[in-house]
DNA sequence: CTCTGTGCAAACACTTTGCAGCTAA
DNA sequence: TTAGCTGCAAAGTGTTTGCACAGAG
């Protein structure tokens, strides 16, 4: 069984590599074994690491990269929409003494904070089917794009992957 | 109206100070003018501020207050719980390549990240009363709490706040 | 050949820590 | 009186930037 699931992962990553690299040529950006490798990192675990962790994982198969390469190609990875940041904004953190339910949304380009309040989202269920028994405290429904002023300036438009 | 608005406002805040007087004596902290100030601040503004924010507002009327009691103010309330951190882990950033729907479970004590997917969460609907016309490009639904491991080391037990 | 990407080092921004003096209780 | 709080300064951590060289297209 662990065998088999093994190849099929190995598959995928393969898959996703060279999607990868035709994504890269498509926008412009070269195919650089550096890049390679902090992709495939990445992709190769379910861990969410921060950059000094893919550092130190690449690191192992490719020992003379630099942790600023790994820093800018996760940057670049985010920018095409490869990876997301999932935790820390790498902005200074940010208070709120409203204790209220109350859900945020975040301008992503002039990083202001709104809130709003939207009844529905105060109840949502815990789903039961979660990875190991944890204990929830928070549920929080986070909404991200451009305020109306951003948007007036930006090329976006419409929904992204909305 | 925008002196009614004000003057409930005025009443209100007055009131939120004078209950955290009381909650702060109740946990055993002392009610310091720093520490009533950089609260008032706090609940005064809809703006979720950063730590540098509150400083330059407080300083105004305090100007002998520090950044670093600022800091360290925002520390506490975060921990008695009569504010949050909205934006900001203060960690580093955090990457995940896995582009298909899925939701995410931070553990706050082992800051581990675990991945879920309960399809219902994939389908909120955006509401409609959104503060002004903003582009939503991200929705997301985000639960934090403690993993397994860790619930088992600390003295929390059932649901907090749920 | 050209231009992006890389590695190195320095600069930065934000946060944390140690310590001596101050102050609320 | 005394435990906790504040202000100052220094150190720590994570990220960004400038520059010269290397390598992909």
């Amino acid at each position: 069984m662990r065998g088999k699931e093994r190849r099929s992962d190995k598959q995928e990553t393969k898959e996703r590599m060279t999607a990868f690299q035709t994504r890269c040529r498509e926008a412009g950006l070269k195919v650089t074994p550096q890049r390679m490798a902090v992709y495939k990192a990445l992709v190769e675990t379910t861990e969410h690491p921060s950059a000094e962790a893919v550092f130190q994982k690449v690191r192992r198969t490719f020992p003379s990269i630099s942790l600023d390469t790994v820093n800018r190609t996760l940057l670049t990875l985010s920018d095409m929409g490869a990876a997301f940041v999932v935790e820390g904004s790498g902005d200074a953190k940010r208070f709120d003494a409203n204790l209220c339910a109350h859900q945020h949304f975040k301008c992503l380009k002039c990083k202001k904070i709104l809130d709003f309040h939207h009844e529905p989202f105060d109840q949502i269920e815990v789903p039961t089917n979660l990875p190991s028994r944890v204990t929830v405290l928070r549920k929080t429904v986070y909404l991200e794009g451009l305020c109306d002023q951003c948007a007036k300036g930006s090329g976006i438009k419409g929904d992204l992957s909305l």
